[in-house]
DNA sequence: CTGAAAGCGCTTACAG
DNA sequence: CTGAAAGCGCTTACAG
């Protein structure tokens, strides 16, 4: 609570100049006498000085912070993006995170981050704002919206390829994908791959669209639906973790033995998958890696240049109890 | 991408002073001629100008912006919290979020956040860090550290006690408690409150503590050493959610049907309690509240006066699948 | 080896 | 009604 300590009291204490000070502490190579520095520490110590962070800001127009900006906190995938984005942070400042969702509206945060508090931003998720507004240089995340090119996903496609290679090799020909909302474009993405896959192995494509946002609810819904069309399906591609979890649900509301009469596997891994019972196979995806690289391609593009990057670490399917033979 | 602009800049274009510039986009009450306040306005907005929140922050002492540390992002119930204090902040300045805890470490964040850049912080979840050592405005959330008197808690003694009386109200004498870790005074005091309903009641005061943190994984272990114990016990209270969800997958893992041969009650609502099969009955605990009154206290209290407050909100058991009459 | 001065972009008395 | 000036707490050429 000492609080209120300037550069200016350190130098009174020790009797020298505020410049000598302030190079003294930053540690910048300067030729001072071995005694005036020892005084200059220990005055610092003792009045347990702490540098003025927005002044230093102001002073060399650079935040040493980012922002991050997600819409939920509830969605287990933003967890893992936001540990790589620290993680790869730590030495460049750090991050501020804020939730572009509920709590507040639609352009509060973007008062909060865009007036020089961070020298970026990473917005993941798209979130309905104008990009164009922004003065800060920025970088979409896991969201390539139509018009903006600065972006870095993931590989969409291939995790649908993944996940029905691995139906496909339980011996299943009869696979359906619940999509995402038509709004995001990650569901597009998944979409185009399942259908590759499917088309590439001569199965029929069966896809229903998840109603309403990427939640459980939604799942669960989609899922009924497939159940009521009869189908005669053996296995199910979710394109979101927590849909999937809705469409176990549903499955086990309806009576479906899973994973005796239908498979189930959903795209993104996280604890929860390893938590609801059965156990959820998944197609993991390097988030981690994602806000990561995200965060370097802040720090070292040019604000003005397009960054269109699909990160290609190694993705793999974890495999749980949802997934079996086919019957 | 603009950037840069300053009220120098619309100074310049409109004719006029930086100070006039100032007041008038600051909609200060200052008198002015209708058509010079026109003139700054509309340059202002030509040249797309926005104000550094730096220089403003420097200049008024006051960074219009509040801390809150959270230990991850992988516990629902911090999203909670964190929606309440952004909802309470919307008209005080913003929220900062950061965690404690993966990707960078301990001391990281305290930099970040205490050279001048929050006007006051929230820390939840305790942090393992010397409170002396800050120089801004903290208040703890959901912890109450020895030693430290500024801390806003819940009621978690009295949510034990409705967890009791609940499962007693169904019929259940052989109660267990499984525990949060000894290091967590939430874990403390729900044990306490445990022992005083059992106690009213008459009943046996069974107690295992959970291994290691708040994870589903040391739920698990737990229940595991529960069941081998043979207690002939009919109900168990979780003291927190991902805990619980570990003791269903214990209970699958063994056979036992819940709530047919042993009743299940979790303290701490969230999504993911609907989302288990069975699905968990809680005890909703008032969290958006504690988010929202820690925000009020940090921006009225004096950064020197004690706070210890227990937010007194309505609780409630929130009845699902998982607790059932005693057989 | 150390100090004096300018300036980052604002706000706010104080003048006119 | 509008402007000139000081100052928030730093950093960094420029001097000595």
């Amino acid at each position: 609570m000492a609080g209120r300590v300037t550069l200016a009291d350190v130098a009174r204490a020790a009797g020298v100049d505020i410049s000598l000070v302030s190079r003294v502490l930053r540690g910048e190579d300067v030729k001072v006498r071995e005694e005036t520095r020892a005084r200059i520490i220990e005055q610092a110590r003792v009045l347990e000085y702490r540098p003025n962070a927005i002044a230093r800001s102001l002073k060399n127009a650079k935040a040493g912070a980012f922002g991050l900006v997600i819409p939920t906190f509830n969605n287990p995938v933003y967890a893992q993006i936001i540990i790589g984005a620290e993680a790869a942070a730590a030495r460049l400042g750090s991050v501020m995170l804020t939730t572009s969702g509920e709590g507040w509206d639609r352009t509060n945060w973007l008062e909060a981050l865009d007036g020089g508090r961070v020298d970026g931003l990473l917005i993941a998720g798209g979130s309905g704002i104008d990009h164009s507004r922004l003065s800060v240089p920025y970088l979409m995340v896991n969201r390539a919206v139509p018009g903006v090119d600065r972006y870095v996903v993931l590989d969409d496609e291939k995790a649908s390829r993944m996940a029905v290679d691995h139906l496909a090799g339980l011996g299943h020909r009869r696979i359906a994908f619940i999509g995402g909302p038509a709004g995001a474009d990650t569901s597009v993405r998944r979409l185009s791959g399942f259908e590759q896959a499917c088309r590439d192995r001569g199965l029929e494509q069966i896809a229903e669209p998840i109603p309403g946002e990427y939640t459980a609810v939604g799942g669960r819904e989609a899922m009924r639906r497939l159940l009521e069309a009869d189908l005669g399906l053996s296995g199910v591609v979710v394109a979101n973790l927590p849909s999937a979890v809705g469409a176990l649900q549903a499955l086990d509301d309806a009576g479906v033995q899973v994973p005796e009469d239908l498979s189930v596997v959903a795209i993104h891994d996280a604890e929860l998958a390893g938590l609801v019972r059965p156990s959820l196979t998944t197609v993991q995806m390097p988030l981690t890696q994602l806000g990561a690289r995200a965060i370097e391609l802040l720090a070292t593009s040019s604000p003005s240049a397009s960054i269109n990057e699909v990160v290609a670490k190694p993705m793999q399917v974890v495999v749980r109890d949802s997934t079996g033979p086919v019957a």
